[in-house]
DNA sequence: CAAATAGTGTCTCTAAGACAATATCAC
DNA sequence: GTGATATTGTCTTAGAGACACTATTTG
């Protein structure tokens, strides 16, 4: 650096001028297995979603995504994952970065903006996650995830035991031609967090639609009757099973090794490839 | 509000935490046209960007995408079309948010987040900006794009007149599999905009394969060869027509007219449909 | 007519969706 | 054998790419 650029630095100062906060805000999705219903049963899977409830205002007892504020020295993919192992102990191989919201009246404490992020556990990971869950003031607990389209709205429902959440979304562009959400109807989540997780689960849709992300919810060997499972959970459909095989052909390796005492035919275990 | 959220509130300083600068920046790209070798050809459109030649430090004489401070009451959308109208006098009818620039060693001013946006101007949004542009501090100017890989990675060359700015790149996942820009080298780009640069036109490429953004380029009455050129200008990739006007058949509706005078066969005038 | 662009028809190949049929285990 | 899942084959249809051909203007 040459010597004029460095006096030009030495007065500068960033703090003369107005500075929002900035958080990262993570939704982390995973699967659940339903009961099954005989023991021969394969049991079906359930796209499921992580929330904290919150011990203290504002917002307090209403249930918000995993998230905190950016630090000195990090990167907003670091503060995600940093925030995300303090709040749940949770350990994570993905981050997507699925938009910002920057809405000035997003949040009543002031001036913060939002760096969302999508993340995926796979069964594995949860367990890990599950030994230091729960403690008090604030906690953690995964909701089963519907999001469907009624007439033009999105309605999305978030259910865990006996609690129910669930909002009301419009997708609609701006002036800019960008999408964007509008909450309609908001029942216990937190600030603009339902259209946080309205991005996401779009996001993710998109990206197993297209085979992406699917291997994420898995441990690295599955079948191929396990990784349709997963793409049905997310994307909410049915899949006939000969064409879905042979569209993740294209996506996996088999192990040579096979599956055992299922009460039915054994199944090739596969892995992803390349 | 209640009681307890509302004394909360009161009691609460974000000003007590550290927070990091935030700007927004644009990479505006239109195109510009070559001209014709004889007087019956049709000119072919070339891809450009706008650049803004910096004239104080960081980063003095180099040239540098659009762009600025986030103020509060604003979003970061509301931000780049404030920036981008200030330095060059641009009225934008189409933003798209590419990605969060956050490494702490970005800017050498300090801590000073980007956020990263596309925009693309049509010819006719280009002549209202062009009669008020190139003050001296600061000049923008229109630059040729070319994108191109080799081997594993990606060369970028910008050029306009004498001027060559170019940077090569490569494209790597970080540890949470997101898709991330390394700088090879960079001759004459400020910051990481060359990283700001390639993710805008990845992002711009893949939408225009897929007949988005295509018309964002063209007045609202445009020939099917038009639409064509744009989408190989922006692809770099030459389409067969019969091919292309197949597809394009779906995102189009005939207006009635014609063109005239070309010294060669009229062509029926489009419009975008839906 | 020549040069240039505009526009159509059709063959091939690939991929997706639907559906029928066979295979193999635990009990 | 029965019930369940695993796995393969094939018919049909939609779309992309390649290419040959026709149409219409100006100079």
């Amino acid at each position: 650096m040459n010597p004029e650029e460095k006096e030009f630095l030495s007065g500068y100062h960033l703090e003369d001028y107005p500075r929002p906060s900035v958080t990262s805000d993570i939704a982390v999705f995973s699967l659940r297995n339903e009961t099954p219903l005989t023991y021969r049963d394969e049991p079906k899977k359930k796209l499921s979603l992580l929330l904290i409830k919150r011990g203290n205002p504002p917002f307090k007892h209403h249930w918000a995504l995993p998230g905190g504020f950016l630090q000195p020295n990090e990167t907003i993919e670091t503060c995600a994952e940093r925030e995300l192992h303090e709040e749940t102990n949770a350990e994570i191989s993905l981050l997507r970065h699925i938009g910002t919201f920057s809405e000035p009246e997003r949040d009543p404490r002031g001036w913060i903006i939002s760096q969302a992020f999508l993340s995926i556990l796979s069964e594995q990971q949860l367990q890990n996650m599950l030994i230091q869950g729960g403690d008090d003031a604030t906690h953690a607990e995964w909701f089963d995830v519907k999001f469907s389209h009624l007439d033009n709205r999105e309605i999305l429902t978030l259910e865990q035991g006996q609690t129910v959440l669930s909002a009301e979304l419009q997708s609609v562009k701006n002036q800019y031609d960008m999408q964007k959400w509008n909450i309609l109807n908001n029942d216990g989540l937190a600030f603009d967090h339902a259209k946080i997780i309205a991005s996401a689960l779009t996001n993710l849709r998109e990206e197993v639609k297209h085979f992406q992300l699917l291997f994420q919810f898995l441990p690295e060997k599955f079948t191929l009757s396990e990784l349709q499972q997963v793409q049905q959970a997310v994307l909410d459909k049915q899949i006939l099973s000969a064409n879905f095989r042979r569209k993740a052909a294209e996506y996996v390796a088999e192990t040579g090794e096979f599956t055992q005492g299922a009460g039915h035919r054994p199944a090739k275990l596969y892995r992803r490839n390349k």
